[in-house]
DNA sequence: CCCTTTATTGAGCGATCACTCAACAATATA
DNA sequence: TATATTGTTGAGTGATCGCTCAATAAAGGG
């Protein structure tokens, strides 16, 4: 009986995450998200609920399929060299996207108000730096980096640097690749 | 002949420097701005002209007090010692100011819309930047350092971890104090 | 065809945005 | 005290915010 929607809704989220990865929270408009989804207000609301509802798929499918890649990433070249080379991967999105990470970027900007979207960035956060740990665990198990070290604390620093260099990748006067180097050979001493 | 102002405009500043720094360029409104300041609209726009013009005050004030603190750090304690302590310090700062730096959110937020704002803020990043580069010069004259390092680099790449250190620090799971030990020790390996 | 169900449209809601300005208050000089 | 100069006030500007909803369009089942 019903009519379908004239839209693909997993395009429209894609778009959604985009635009709010660069723009921001605050910075993104309905307007903007009308525009860029080529949606009027009604189908929006009726396909969405609200505007922070949509941000929380769009930051989902970015949470979700960044663990993905780091997970396939594993799977073809093992822990260590995954680990070695996510960094130079991540900030080479030349796409419509941002280089700086999606979620620390909602985190930094609504964790003051205590907006629900920054407690679920910080999960995020958590849950890829568990991946993260996972990785060094098993690098350790195989033998590629000495025993000595704690995979925890390796996944907790090397996820900060990560963000730091993705915050440095956004600048023009910075060579980014050169720090993503400097990240992966640091693991090579371990 | 003229009245005066009622106010101390640096402390004006100052405290207009920690609410932008807490919730951004967008998240704070007039409304904000004129509780914490305590000043009614024309008051407000009599002393600075407008919102921008305010932020760039505050955040020029930012950047000055941490080249300065820096400096001082190193003339205390040399470079090499300075650069070690300094990551500790910056989030440190338990007042009603924000972990991550303020250069940085200010750089991430409004960059994609090339406000001057963000210019301003990436050239009070490339500074300092060239101001620890500086010291990683001296610290390398005074053999603190291997002469095999290059300090752009090396400056770049603490800068770029600095970063990450203090996005991580705002997050309540993560022991950043930690971090900062690990980015200090770092440097005894150079 | 009709009828039911859902999608789409777009004018417009109240609230808030950054900001203005005419009226008034306070101070220093004459 | 009178006057000139500047600071302060707060109602109010047009624009934009996220969002609503009644009207209309489209599609499948009978």
């Amino acid at each position: 009986m019903p009519r379908k929607p004239s839209y693909d809704r997993d395009d429209l989220i894609e778009r959604a995450r985009d635009i709010f990865w660069r723009r921001g929270w605050a910075g993104t408009s309905l307007k903007d998200l009308e525009k860029t989804l080529d949606l009027r207000p009604g189908s929006f609301y009726a396909a969405f609920g609200s505007k922070d509802a949509l941000y929380e798929l769009a930051m989902d499918k970015y949470a979700n399929d960044g663990v993905i890649r780091l997970k396939e990433l594993a799977d073809t070249l093992g822990p260590l060299e995954a680990l070695k080379s996510h960094p130079k991967l991540v900030i080479q999105n030349t796409e419509n996207a941002a280089k700086a990470c999606m979620l620390a970027k909602t985190f930094v900007e609504l964790n003051i108000h205590r907006h629900p979207l920054a407690a679920r960035a910080n999960e995020h956060l958590a849950k890829m730096q568990s991946l993260i740990s996972d990785l060094f665990t098993q690098a350790q198990a195989a033998g590629e980096i000495g025993s000595q070290h704690d995979p925890a604390q390796l996944g907790r620093r090397y996820q900060s640097d990560l963000l730091g260099l993705r915050v440095s990748a956004e600048r023009d006067d910075i060579d980014a690749a050169a720090i993503a180097d400097e990240i992966s050979s640091g693991l090579d001493k371990l």
